[in-house]
DNA sequence: CTAAGTGCAAATCATTTGCAACCAG
DNA sequence: CTGGTTGCAAATGATTTGCACTTAG
């Protein structure tokens, strides 16, 4: 599962995509074994899990920390650099007295593929 | 169901708080009810939907603008100021060719209050 | 009357969990 | 044997929806 998610296809993956994708591997398994390892996976802080409103958990490879960036047209999750500068944390830590231990940042918007597709009608990716 | 968001004793909501507390104030309904009603004046724009990866969605009183500390002792959402710079986004436009309609940023950490009640063990609020 | 709002119960959806069979060390 | 996996089925938890019934306009 590590192997899938590294490769690339997509960056972020729910359950559902993850359990289709092993399937198409020839890795078929059952949903609940792709869940536990998928939960395995985030509990040994190899994958990150990444909650949207659209109801479905994502898992993503753990590595430079990055916002995203949430396609309303096809639902791909897209990474794109941070845009919170550090000190902004430590500003806040102070001003509020709070302690900020993580961030989770997610742009809502198209991505370049469809902004480039423009209005046109065609359905999702 | 705005006049209870709007009294701030609370700053988001998730159904079950405002099924609950709509009770309090003697306007006992079913939670279909409060459901329906939250979902539609966050359809009317009046109110917002927060989901965060504790499996409940939120509903906030729309206003300025403002990031979130989820507070991971106490499970309060706070609001904060917003920490991303508005070039910002119009940059990532540039760089990435995405177009970015909305954003949102989840800090996640301990809110001021159970800070500074530090590693007691008490329960949490 | 007509559209909108309500309570109740049943249906969804995306996970989660219990358990017995299996598999590697 | 022993702990970690796996498939399958059943259980959860948080919404969502269907429907009959009031209620306001």
């Amino acid at each position: 599962m590590v192997a899938l998610m590294a490769q690339g296809e997509r960056h972020a993956w729910t359950l559902e995509e993850l359990h289709i994708a092993l399937g198409r591997q020839g890795h078929a398994t059952d949903f609940s074994s792709v869940f536990r390892a998928a939960e395995k996976l985030a509990a040994d802080g190899i994958t990150r899990k990444i909650v949207l409103d659209d109801g479905r958990t994502r898992f993503e490879p753990v590595g430079v920390h990055h916002d995203h960036l949430y396609c309303t047209r096809c639902h791909e999750l897209v990474p794109v650099p941070c845009l919170i500068e550090h000190e902004r944390f430590a500003a806040l830590e102070r001003a509020t007295g709070a302690a900020i231990l993580d961030h989770q940042v997610v742009l809502r918007g198209l991505c370049r593929d469809c902004r480039e597709r423009g209005s046109e009608s065609g359905a999702p990716a």
